[in-house]
DNA sequence: CAAATAGTGTCTTTAAGACAGTATAAC
DNA sequence: GTTATACTGTCTTAAAGACACTATTTG
């Protein structure tokens, strides 16, 4: 059939042979952050398949013909770690052509922040193992550590996976300056300390912002009417729970405006 | 062959076979930007085929399986400008599964930022038309607008354009307030006013900056040498070429630091 | 009481909006 | 001279770093 010839769209799609060229295949990564023991942490898994068998990895897996990216990411998501409408956002695509030795594929990366409660039980129930690593990277250079002290560097890492997570820290370090993302992060966004915010704040952006400037900061934006934030935080009659000496911490929960 | 007993990393690639699943389709799609008239614009084609035959749309093309999607998106930008080396960056992936009636095609959208000097020539040469369309985003809505006041509304672009030029106008009024971009719209680096950065810059945010403190602002950041940026202006020995009354303006080159 | 953590107030620097005023050309 | 554009200086406000100080609990 002569392509000159067809008149109507409905025409065109019947002839249309959406098989005759070779593809790439489409994948989506996506990166769990969470803040554990005040420092900013990525959950990795660890391959159990060739190539980099048993290089630790960002999950990810393939993209069905019936889900958009995002949606391959929160269904890879929901099985390391059983959480669910947490937020994300769409990262990078990365196509280099030779990025993964067995074909060419293309990689969606996205990023999502869980509170490090809704994390830490899933881990280690699935046949694949997982860990969160706390990541530590200055000076252009990444490494990872666990709990046990042990470090993985960036050649350790499966893939081009050392320099998707280094942009992906760039990007979350960047956006918390100008976003409200920090408190994605929460543990309980009912009930929270100020504390407990700045503890979030300073593990990823790996410093120690001045306590007084940082709640200066949060009345500003936060609490009180003129502020352009979406969102606003007040104080709650929950009782804070002792748990050393010193001045008990007033306990706030996030509303919408 | 059992996946179980493949032991080697060669074994593995030689038995893998990547065509065994239904692949979307990878496009790359590049929206080139210029300034023209002191005015935004943004460089669209004219389908002459169905889907969407005889509607604007934003230029793009297959992927390669031998490139990457950025030297996708730099193939199209040669194929409808004739400019090359300009500077180019990865906007967002799009992915809705009916995004394309044809077929699922997954589209990695790029943006380009081109002087119009160096794009005005190559219009109406291919058998494809292209446009210079000057746009106007405000409230959320999108119009576009050609030199003989024809305005082409956002249910008139092809697919889910509309959505994607809004997407790359909000990341060029973003970031034009924090990184150099505005400079890669000047037709000569070698040899610019202040005034033509100005126009520049209040065309990509759509609004009128005091002239005052915008050359204040200017002094400070590429002027003086206590300053982050990477690039540096100074003066050149070149003379303005009058064309109006008024003071003759000074001329500036752009070196890096 | 000391120790520990929570929270406030003040001083300073810097970026940036508003706007008045000066400089140098064409005509 | 007027007109048009280029350019400088000053006043003000707001955001944020540095840092001293106060408040309230545990032990």
């Amino acid at each position: 059939m002569n392509m000159e010839n067809i008149k109507t769209e409905e025409e065109f799609l019947e002839n249309y042979d959406s098989k005759q060229y070779e593809k790439p295949s489409v994948t989506s990564d996506i990166l769990i952050f969470t803040v554990k023991e005040k420092r900013l942490a990525v959950l990795l898994i660890k391959r159990g398949a060739f190539p980099f068998k048993g290089r630790w990895a960002i999950p990810g897996g393939f993209v069905q013909m019936n889900e958009t990216t995002e949606e391959t990411a929160r269904r890879e998501l929901a099985e390391e770690t059983s959480v669910k409408n947490i937020y994300m956002e769409q990262l990078y695509t990365f196509s280099d052509v030779n990025r993964d030795p067995r074909m060419r594929i293309i990689s969606v990366a996205y990023i999502a922040f869980a509170p490090f409660n809704k994390l830490k039980h899933k881990a280690g129930d699935d046949a694949a193992e997982t860990k969160i690593f706390y990541v530590n990277y200055k000076n252009g250079y990444l490494s990872l550590q666990d709990d046990n002290e042990n470090i993985i560097k960036e050649d350790d890492l499966a893939f081009d996976h050392a320099k998707i997570i280094k942009m992906a820290i760039e990007r979350i370090r960047n956006k918390v300056s100008y976003t409200d993302i920090m408190f994605e992060f929460l543990n309980n966004k009912d009930s929270f300390t100020i504390t407990e915010v700045r503890d979030i704040y300073n593990a990823i952006k790996d410093i120690d912002t001045d306590d007084g400037n940082f709640r200066r900061d949060i009345r500003r934006k936060y609490m009180t009417d003129d502020t352009e934030s979406e969102i606003k935080i007040i104080p709650t009659d929950n009782k804070y729970n002792y748990e050393h000496a010193g001045k008990p911490a007033s306990l706030y929960k996030i509303v919408k405006r």
